[in-house]
RNA sequence: GGGCCCGUAGCUCAGCCUGGCUGGAGCGUCCGGCUGAUAACCGGAAGGUCGUGGGUUCGAAUCCCACCGGGCCCA
């Protein structure tokens, strides 16, 4: 038997389900329920493996099982291959970690070989630890078959790219100024620096370079990277903006009009003089002293136009002096303002932020150190206007911390000219859940995505697939791993990983000399940007590429509009013209409790194995999807968490219900059917079958919406207000009548249905809970797992709105009715002698006639009497009240006395002849008679002492309180009933045992009133009871004693006959 | 500096697209009740400048503009 333990303990229910899923092989006969059905494909955006699943993960991860559950169930192949990502630079970090070392020197010192092989054991435990959290996060994905971006089939199709493009010329390798971290020593790419901005406080300095012919006259130029001055080459000014000459002192200073006063409070200039002013484009050409020129000796080998004045459109007037210091090889736009005007471009530090020996004083200096020597060499040179502080964004490692420096280097792009408007156009093509993500957000990304910087000068990635010859410069590009074997010198075997690939040394077709390979890896992102054709390995067999391809959805967090969206886009772009997916559900992150971004330096990184561990699976699925849009943040509350396992412990407590009146009257759902038994429905029977089909089609239209959070709410808000409030309320009298009435079976078949079809529509949100009950509960008839049942369709012929509406009208009556018994002290178990019910509308007039027998049942009245819609009960009194204002002073004295009058005179009388003929005489107490006339007084309402309100939204209730000795005998027997149950319940007895019990009541005559009430007392409590009689019983007996409102009692209750006493 | 999202009760969120009944819910708090689903359940109460200020309109939480605050993305 399947009883069910008494409360909602997820941890049994996960490893009860667990279980039952393994033995039974349910994932997999899930995943391949709808083989050779039509095709649902989702691409698996691969987790990188250098960590555990924190909580953020698992949001993701949620909603990819619930949009591949709901699709399985709707009858699609799903296709869900899990994917990995293996390389790159966050995995390098954690290698380091684990071997103890910091640099890629230590690397190189520790050997390569050792360093890789390290990786891939890495790799191998954290997909171990991502499979099993997965899993048991409830995330089927097919992990057997799951891609790896450090196979070398997986890297073959990243070759492949490469070659198409190095031979179509989008392949291409160039100097750039670049943004490099050095302490990974590797440059990052524009989407890797667009995760890093932090705000720091940085350096901010003014410095004055004296002019060449006239060293009192200086340029002002303002940076916050002192140590770039090392390569300065020019000075850039707006040709089309104003600037002034200032005398300050001896010297004279040429900035920008529009900052003048803004410089002059920053550098604390004080009594200036604009001496002379220009145009930008007049200063052009102007020769300057080199600040450090002494210092760093190889500036004086640099020819004009370096040091002299160039004119640049992109100097702004928003900040700085508006001339601008120009290196071009430590900037961008200076590298490319440079190029045009053929500037030296020198860039005297390597890759690890070191000056080189080209440094001069500053060599062997980082550029950290470097930046104070130069404040305090120009400080010394007087040439340092003004050292601050000052805070602004720079851009940072985004995975180390480090702020970034650029540096001029040799680097591989793939160039995005020739796809760029392809992307946008295919970008307009894809559905973006929200529509700004994709609209707005992406589209302007594309819009100002430039080339992509894919070298990397690290060690474990996928390689770089360019050779070039030592001699004559030709390179090639390798396509295969085949290919290699076509190589002079080559270590076997053959791997192509670093270093090993690095060994393999081809012969030039060109010049006969040796190639060797550019010692380069690629920028992750690209390995996971292959995985539209690299995971089904299309080099091997496109046939399933193409009945997948484009992918009908994917969902990533947000930060992958610039990562993984984009990057699929673009080779997706470069090899087959199109997007790569149709489909796109962006999420958001999820932050502490306060708000907070999770970080491992805050220390309040939430592990989703510890979320799982302490607050249950189901529960985090749960709270996670329902608490707000994918597409917003949210933070999380473990609080709020408990809240979801209280709502789950009431649909719990709902089939615990179920199932023991079931059971215990061996309900047969089989033969039972709700549809058999129909005609012997309840109206609130009628009404749940409706809810639950109207709730269905709610779900199923939001979640084809990705409107999750809205789709789960309305669940709970079923489960919670209708089927446990309202339904379980109406029919608990009913599953407690003994005999195997067709009434009650019909509410058995009714609640059967109902969890019947909502167990496997919350599965896909709660799959262990949904999978436990609906053990419970499955027939003969139905699949072996939750998981295996096709998505519930509503049943059109059972939704009635007609009914839904009703209910609503007579929930409405429900609650204003035990409104007005609050207020009027009355317990729900005294029967009231009737209700009366004044409707706000029509439709409430018609709604509480239709459900009158169930509303008198559920406020346990005798009688509803329903009134005209705005009429009051006849029993209202009206009373005349006179106006003070206007009758005071007419009436005067004589005013008490017309008051009492009014008191006494019909309402009606009054009211009509003053309608009639706008006055009325009224005979006072002394015999006078006054003239009252409208507006004299006010007609108020008082309900008589025995009627008492209460309002709703549709209607206005009056209980009658009014009470007789059967509705008082029979408040007695519902007491005595209570206390009875109360006792079997401390006892723990069997629901159908019966027991003897003797009720005795004080004082006798209420005693006496509770006779002809006993056959009802038992019927309802399962006793046999005897009254007032012999307080033995010679067995062993329970008795409590009560004080009630009017008597006291007492129960004796045998519990074992006949044993000793 | 630019783009996007968000700002409604103590907390978490609906409502806004498509302007109109007294702006809702859950949780929390307080009061009361109920008790064979029972470490549940029900009723009631308190609690809101709908971020601020303008504008459009007969009417604005809702539409428009500006500003303030928070977040994300880009410079």
């Amino acid at each position: 038997m399947y009883a069910l333990p008494p409360r909602y303990d997820f941890r049994r229910v996960e490893e009860e389900v667990a279980r039952f899923w393994s033995e039974n092989n349910i994932q997999k006969r899930h995943m391949e329920m709808n083989k050779g059905a039509p095709i649902f494909s989702f691409l698996e955006g691969p987790p990188t493996v250098n960590s555990y699943m924190h909580i953020g993960h698992a949001r993701g991860r949620v909603y990819k099982d619930i949009v591949l559950r709901y699709q399985t169930m709707k009858g699609f192949d799903v296709w869900r291959r899990g994917g990995w990502d293996c390389q790159g630079l966050p995995v390098e970090l954690e290698v380091e970690k684990k071997l103890n070392i910091s640099s890629k020197k230590d690397i190189e010192l520790i050997g390569m070989e050792r360093f890789v092989e390290e990786a891939h054991r890495l790799v191998d435990y954290y997909i171990g630890e991502w499979r099993k959290g997965s899993e048991r996060l409830g995330l089927w994905l097919d992990y057997d078959a799951a891609y790896q971006t450090r196979d070398e089939k997986y890297m073959e199709h990243v070759w492949h790219l490469l070659k198409k493009c190095y031979e179509s010329g989008d392949l291409v390798v160039s100097f750039k100024v670049v943004p490099f971290c050095p302490r990974c020593e590797t440059p990052l790419s524009s989407h890797e620096v667009a995760q890093g901005y932090e705000e720091v406080e940085d350096y901010s300095i003014y410095v004055k370079f004296p002019v060449e012919d006239d060293v009192k006259k200086c340029l002002v130029i303002w940076t916050t990277t002192p140590w770039t001055l090392a390569a300065n080459e020019a000075v850039a000014v707006n040709p089309e903006e104003d600037y002034v000459e200032l005398e300050v002192g001896k010297e004279r200073l040429i900035i920008a009009e529009k900052l003048l006063e803004s410089v002059c409070s920053n550098a604390g200039i004080t009594g200036y003089r604009v001496v002379n002013r220009f145009t930008g484009g007049s200063l052009v050409g102007l020769k300057y002293i080199h600040p450090l020129g002494t210092e760093v000796g190889a500036h004086g080998s640099h020819q004009p136009p370096a040091h002299t004045v160039l004119p640049a459109e992109f100097v702004s007037m928003e900040e700085g002096t508006g001339l601008v210091h120009i290196a071009p090889g430590h900037g961008p736009e200076d590298f490319e303002l440079g190029k045009r005007h053929g500037l030296p471009v020198f860039c005297p530090i390597g890759t690890n932020g070191v000056f080189t020996e080209e440094g001069g004083r500053f060599a062997g200096l980082s550029y950290r150190e470097a930046a104070e020597l130069v404040i305090k060499t120009l400080s010394e040179k007087g040439l340092l206007l003004k050292e601050g502080r000052v805070i602004h964004t720079y851009p940072h490692c985004w995975r180390c911390g480090t702020p970034l420096i650029y540096l001029t280097s040799r680097q591989w792009f793939l160039r995005i000219d020739r796809i760029k408007r392809l992307m946008i156009e295919e970008n307009a093509k894809v559905k973006w859940y929200p529509v700004w993500a994709g609209q707005s957000r992406f589209g302007e990304w594309l819009e100002n995505a430039e080339d992509w910087c894919i070298s990397r000068t690290r060690v474990w990635g996928t390689p770089l697939n360019i050779w070039t010859c030592s001699k004559c410069g030709s390179t090639r590009a390798v396509g295969s791993k085949a290919e290699l074997e076509e190589a002079e010198k080559k270590p076997t075997p053959i791997k192509m990983h670093r270093p090993w690939v690095d060994r393999v040394v081809f012969r030039c077709g060109k010049c006969g000399g040796e190639m060797y390979r550019e010692p380069f890896v690629l920028d992750t992102w690209l390995d996971s940007g292959v995985a539209h054709f690299a995971s089904v390995d299309w080099l091997r067999d496109k046939r399933l590429f193409e009945r997948l391809f484009p992918y009908d959805f994917i969902t990533e967090a947000i930060d992958q509009t610039r990562g993984w969206f984009y990057t699929l886009l673009f080779t997706s772009a470069l090899m087959f013209g199109r997007a790569p997916y149709k489909t796109v559900l962006s999420q958001n992150f999820v932050l502490d409790k306060y708000g907070k971004k999770m970080s491992k330096s805050r220390g309040n990184v939430l592990w989703a194995s510890d979320a799982m561990d302490n607050w249950g699976v189901d529960n985090v699925r749960l709270y996670l999807v329902s608490k707000a849009q994918s597409w917003e943040t949210i933070n999380f509350d473990p609080d709020e968490v408990k809240q979801i396992n209280q709502a789950l412990n009431i649909l719990w407590n709902v089939v615990s219900f179920a199932k023991t009146y079931f059971d215990l009257d061996r309900y047969d759902p089989v033969k039972e059917t709700v549809w058999a038994m129909l005609g012997y429905a309840e109206p609130e029977d009628r009404w749940i079958l409706s809810r639950v089909n109207t709730l269905i089609r709610y779900v199923t239209s939001n979640i084809e919406r990705f409107e999750m959070h809205e789709a789960a709410r309305s669940l709970l808000n079923f489960i919670v207000e209708d089927l446990s409030r309202t339904y379980v309320r109406a029919v608990r009298r009913r599953f407690w009548i003994e005999e195997r009435t067709p009434k009650k079976i019909a509410a058995y078949a009714a609640l059967h249905y109902v969890l019947r079809k909502l167990l496997p529509v919350l599965s896909i949100f709660t799959p262990y809970i949904s999978e436990y009950l609906y053990q419970r509960l499955k027939t003969v008839d139905d699949p072996i797992s939750v998981c295996l049942v096709k998505w519930p369709r509503p049943d059109e012929s059972l939704i009635n709105p007609e009914i839904e509406d009703q209910m609503q009208v007579a929930e409405d009556v429900i609650t204003a009715t035990l409104n007005a018994r609050n207020r009027a002290r009355r317990k729900l178990r005294w029967p009231l002698r009737r209700i009366i019910i004044s409707p706000n509308s029509p439709r409430a007039k018609s709604s509480v006639q239709a459900l009158r027998s169930y509303i008198e049942r559920m406020t346990n009245s005798f009688s509803v009497e329903v009134l005209e819609v705005g009429q009051k009960p006849s029993e209202v009194l009206r009373k005349l009240v006179p106006n003070p204002a206007r009758l005071g002073p007419r009436a005067g004295k004589r005013l008490p006395l017309v008051s009492e009058a009014l008191s006494r005179v019909r309402v009606g009388e009054v009211q009509d002849h003053v309608a009639r003929s706008g006055r009325y005489s009224l005979v006072l107490g002394d015999g006078s008679i006054f003239e009252i006339l409208d507006g004299d007084f006010q007609v108020v309402e008082e309900l008589p002492s025995h009627l008492v309100e209460g309002e709703g939204r549709f209607v206005r209730v009056y209980i009658d309180v009014s009470e007789d000795e059967r509705l008082r005998s029979l408040s007695l027997a519902n007491e005595v009933i209570r206390r009875i149950q109360v006792m079997r319940k401390e006892l723990n007895l069997e629901i159908v045992k019966e027991v003897p019990c003797v009720v005795s009541i004080e004082p006798q005559s209420v005693q006496e009133s509770l006779k002809p009430l006993i056959e009802y007392i038992e019927e309802e409590t399962r006793t046999r009871i005897s009254l007032g009689l012999g307080r033995d019983f010679g067995g062993r007996v329970y008795k409590r004693e009560w004080t009630l409102e009017q008597a006291a009692l007492s129960v004796a209750m045998l519990l074992e006959e006949g044993k000793n006493e």
